[in-house]
DNA sequence: GACAGCGTACCGGTGAGTGGAACGCGAGCG
DNA sequence: CGCTCGCGTTCCACTCACCGGTACGCTGTC
């Protein structure tokens, strides 16, 4: 798992800023040296660097990505014009469910989610703005996967399916069938197949002209209260709406 | 407003990143060039290695942000913590409301915005996730600069208050004024001082332990059909509630 | 067809960056 | 209590990554 070059001062800077992973805060000097392999003095120095040129907070504690890198981030072009974009939709779906909404677009063979919406009462799922999932075993993930490339998605079938749950869809032919139902419906659902005890129903962003994913929009809830299928039309609908608005914005 | 020292490869990098302001998608070379001030052929390299990197993508027409700063930012502790725990009552105060609501913290002498959620009728603001304003002429800023150290307060209310509309509050004398009355009421008003034609209010989020602010709260609307006031409990309750939130999860 | 502006490529000198070693400190443990 | 381990910090001499000037090719425009 180990990326880019560390032969370069940027590179390192980068595997620096890299080694938080989603739910780390703060990690120590120690730690940072132990993830990136780098060695003391070097750590030391770019970490410091890096607190100058605002990247990074240090606290008592160790370092932590700075508010300066959160401001940076929300002007990344493409995520921030569909974020400002999808956000009325998001919340007309939001108000019609109650339950989490997210909008989640592709990045190589994986998820990345560019919205979360939800109440007090959403369901507890490790999901997170500027995370990322599996595709074959999140509502989205297959709503993507299903209009990709063919490459990709031979890929990731071909590919080791990860077994996260014992609800989990690791035979290729059941998902292959399962995804051009997806075709066929307009939704995608999960039960169970990512964490346990969720359920999610998906609907895909298409581009009208081009017939190209955009992003994907769903609404997922907990067992017991929560049942998938009635919220379908919903957030086909929802996710139409976005992609004839966006189509319209581009031109 | 030329930043931090552009002496080291690292510099030259950050500034490159921090050349693309809130509303630029994608700069080509030569613009590049111009803003950071480095020779054609460094920042050719530079951005060629944040290519590499996945920080920057490159597209025909010059090189964007890419959705990995969009990831990194996105895992920035503080923002992030602050932002999962508050979606719930921003999303309690919209639908409420239905008018646009923001979430802002303080940052040396302007507001940054951390959320922002709106529907299809939204006020048009020219505000953004991540972005920045005046505190003196703005609601949210109002409140977090009434609330802040008065070394920060002066620092403000010492220097020159940009006059962005003919409402603008320049008077320091006035300025002053208003500040006590928030602390007094506990909501701040925004009438077109900032935007033509927006009018908003805002509430402390308050840490009732240290009385320090956190964050602030807002709700804006278009002059016409909206009025500030009748919101000011609906605003300062959610900014409470979000308060004793953050506050218990401290512990 | 000349020109201007852009992106790309090349190159030799040099100082920024390197990582190992050494230090002080506090916490945990026998 | 003293030992040790892990952590953060500082220092330094070597060296190679980085620099910016120069040169080239391409694409529009007047």
């Amino acid at each position: 798992m180990t990326d880019a070059a560390l032969d370069t001062v940027l590179g390192k800077a980068v595997a620096l800023l890299r080694a938080f992973r989603v739910d780390d805060t703060v990690l120590p000097l120690a730690e940072l040296v132990r993830r990136t392999g780098l060695s003391k003095g070097t750590v030391h120095r770019i970490a410091g660097d890096l607190v100058e040129h605002r990247l990074l907070d240090k606290t008592p504690h160790g370092y932590r990505l700075s508010g300066g890198l959160f401001e940076l981030g929300m002007r990344a072009a493409a995520e921030r014009t569909l974020l400002e974009l999808a956000m009325p939709f998001l919340q007309d779906l939001y108000e019609r469910t109650h339950e989490t909404v997210h909008l989640g677009i592709q990045d190589g063979t994986e998820v990345v989610y560019v919205a979360k919406i939800g109440g007090h009462r959403q369901a507890r799922s490790p999901s997170r703005t500027g995370g990322r999932m599996p595709m074959h075993c999140t509502a989205i993930g297959k709503v993507l996967l299903a209009h990709a490339d063919e490459e990709v998605r031979d890929g990731v079938l071909g590919g080791e399916l990860e077994r996260r749950t014992p609800h989990t869809v690791v035979a290729p032919g059941l998902l292959r069938r399962q995804l051009s139902k997806v075709l066929e419906t307009g939704v995608a659902y999960e039960r169970e197949e990512s964490t346990p005890g969720l359920l999610c129903v998906a609907a895909p962003v298409l581009d009208p002209d081009g017939h190209t994913v955009l992003a994907a929009v769903s609404v997922t809830g907990p067992v017991g209260r929560f049942r998938p299928e009635p919220h379908a039309t919903a957030v086909r609908a929802a996710a139409a709406a976005l992609g004839s608005t966006l189509s319209r914005r581009r031109r």
